[in-house]
DNA sequence: TACATCAATCGGTTTTATCAATCAATATCA
DNA sequence: TGATATTGATTGATAAAACCGATTGATGTA
C-alpha cells in the first residue's frame, strides 16, 4: 500500500467515475484501474462494484475511504508542521550566552519573540566550557561567548566584535580617574575574581602566569552580577570584559596595557548539524546590534 | 512522500542507525540512505543530523517523527477495519422480504446476530418490485422474494422452495373443509387481494386472466398481516402463498387446482457485486431451515 | 598508525508505475 | 433494432525509480 494508491482511490471514489479521476489525476484510466486493483488486492477485498458501466463503492470500500481520507490527511498535517517549523510558526531555540553579552543580547531578545510568537526561547547563562559542551551534545543551538582561538574543529563560529578586558572599580574608588593600568599595578590591588570556567578567568590566568605575576585574589565568585555589586560599592576592584560593563553606571573601565588582553566575542554553533531557520534569523537579529557597538 | 519511506524513516530514527535498521528492514544500506535522502528534499529540511559516524534527528526530524507514526498508525487501522469487515466484527447486512418468507426468516433472524455481533441488520419488508428495485439500487443486499422467472438478466438467483397459490379462508368458514377448489370456483367467493406489486396478487392477475376468470374483488390491502387478520374473522377469503400462513392456527389453506399456480422462493443478490461476507454467511445461515420445510 | 565502521555515492539491474492502443461490455441514440 | 460512444479491463512497450553491490571518504578506535 502506498499514499499514491491512496490518493487515486480515494478521487476515484469521490468521482464514482475512473476515467474522470484519473483525468483529474493527471494519469491515464489504465493506470488507474491497475493501482486501484493492486489495493485491493492488497487488501483482500474489492473496493468497487463494477457493475456494467459505471462503478461504485463495496461497503469495504465505503469503510476504507473513510480511513483512506484520514491518512491523507494525517499526511497533510505531518507536512503542514514541518512548513510552520520552517517558517518559524513554531519550534524551540535554546540559547546560551555568557555574562557579559548580555547588553548585547539583550535588545534581540526583546523584538524576536514579538515577531515570532510561536517559537519557544531558552536562554541559559554560564561559563564558555559549560555552554560549549552543551552546545556539542546538541543541548543548545547557539552559544554566544568569547574565544581564545578563532578555529575549531567541530563548532562553526562568526565572530562579533572585539572586547578589551579592563579593570572595574567604583567611580569612588581612587583609582578611578586613571586612564591605564599597567598588569603589574594589579599586584597591589583587592581583587574579585571570577571563578575559573569563566572565560574571562581563564584567559586572564594564562596572561598573568606568562607575565609572572601573582595578584592578590581575595575573592572568587561564579556570578558576575554578584561581582559587580560588590565592586559598586567602592573597595573592590575586578577584571572583566568591557561589555559586561554596560549599564553599570557608577562603575568606571580601566583599560589594561597589553594587547594580549583583547578578546574575541563569536556567535558560536554546532558544524555539520542542520541550523535551525530559526537560528539563522536569531542571529540576524542579533547583528543588527552591531553597528551601534563601534565606539 | 511514500508509506514505503515513512517505514524506512521511522526504523532508522527509532535505532539511530542507517545500517542497523536498513538490515532490518531487509534493504541495502545504500537503499535506505537514498530513500531518506529523497523524503528529505520532499520536505525541504535534513531530518537527520549526519555528525561523524552516527545519525540523530534533527528538531524537524523529532517532529516529523511523531506525524509519521501516527500516518502508519491510521493505515494499520485502516486494515484492520477492512479485516474486521472480513471477519464479520463489523459490518451491515441489508435485507428486503416480502411478508411470505416473515416464518422462514425468523430463526435465522434469532440466531445470526447472536453469532455475529458486530453486524447490524436491517429487514426491509415490501412487494417484491419494490424490493427488487432497491436491490438494484445497492440499497439491500439480499431479497427473499417469489419471482416469476429463474434467470434475470442483473440479479442473481438462487431457489430456496416452492409454494402453491391456496386460498386461505377462517376455520369457521364454510369453504373450510374443502380439499380442493377449482379456479373457477373463486368466482362466487368474496375475496379481499392483495394489491398491485404484491408478487401473489400479480401473478394471481395473469392466471385469472389467461383462464378468464374475474372474481368479485370487494377488498384490496397493502399489509398482508391486516388481510389474514380480517379473514381469520371468518367472512372472507383470500389468495396467498401457502407460506404467508405458517402461525395463523385458525387459517386454513385449500390448494388450487391446477399446477400454475405453484410459485417458487428465491434468495436474490445482484451480479457482478462484491458479495458482502456477512450476506454469505446469513444465507447459509437462512439454507440450515430449508430441511425442515419439506412437508 | 592501522583498522573497523559508518553513511554517502556510483554504476548497473530489476521492478514497477505509467502510457497508448485495444478490447469487451453496455448505455444511448437514431 | 442497429450504429455509435463511452465505460473499465487488458496488453505490450517504455520510462521511472527502487534496489543492490562495490567503493569512497570521514571518523572513531585499538
Amino acid at each position: 500500500m502506498e499514499l499514491r494508491q491512496l490518493n487515486y482511490f480515494v478521487k476515484a471514489a469521490e468521482l464514482s467515475h475512473f476515467t474522470e479521476a484519473a483525468a483529474a489525476l493527471y494519469i491515464t484510466q489504465s493506470t488507474l484501474s491497475q493501482q486501484i486493483r493492486q489495493l485491493e488486492n492488497e487488501l483482500g477485498i474489492p473496493l468497487f462494484d463494477r457493475i456494467g458501466k459505471h462503478v461504485s463503492l463495496t461497503e469495504a470500500g465505503s469503510v476504507f475511504l473513510l480511513h483512506a481520507r484520514q491518512i491523507l490527511l494525517e499526511v497533510e498535517k505531518g507536512k503542514q508542521a514541518i512548513q510552520d517549523l520552517q517558517h518559524l510558526l513554531s519550534g524551540d531555540l535554546r540559547i546560551g550566552v555568557t555574562y557579559a553579552f548580555t547588553s548585547f543580547l539583550l535588545p534581540a531578545l526583546a523584538t524576536f519573540p514579538v515577531q515570532y510568537p510561536g517559537i519557544r526561547m531558552y536562554v541559559e547563562y554560564g561559563t564558555t566550557q559549560s555552554l560549549e559542551a552543551k552546545l556539542r551534545a546538541s543541548e543548545l543551538d547557539l552559544v554566544l561567548a568569547f574565544h581564545q582561538e578563532a578555529f575549531n574543529k567541530d563548532l562553526e563560529m562568526l565572530e562579533l566584535f572585539r572586547s578589551r578586558m579592563v579593570v572595574a572599580v567604583s567611580r569612588k574608588n581612587k583609582l578611578a580617574s586613571l586612564k591605564k593600568i599597567p598588569l603589574q599595578r594589579l599586584t597591589g590591588m583587592d581583587l574579585i575574581f571570577p571563578s575559573r570556567g569563566f572565560s574571562a578567568r581563564d584567559s586572564l590566568d594564562e596572561v598573568l602566569q606568562k607575565n609572572n605575576i601573582q595578584p592578590a585574589v581575595r575573592i572568587e565568585m561564579n556570578d558576575v552580577h554578584s561581582i559587580l555589586s560588590l565592586v559598586e560599592k567602592g573597595h573592590w576592584a575586578t577584571l572583566l570584559n568591557e561589555r559586561a560593563l554596560l549599564g553599570w553606571k557608577n562603575l568606571v573601565a580601566i583599560p589594561i596595557e597589553g594587547r594580549e588582553l583583547q578578546r574575541r566575542a563569536y556567535i558560536i554553533w554546532q558544524k555539520g548539524t542542520y541550523r535551525k531557520k530559526a537560528a539563522d534569523l536569531f542571529m540576524q537579529e542579533l547583528l543588527k546590534a552591531l553597528p551601534d557597538m563601534e565606539k
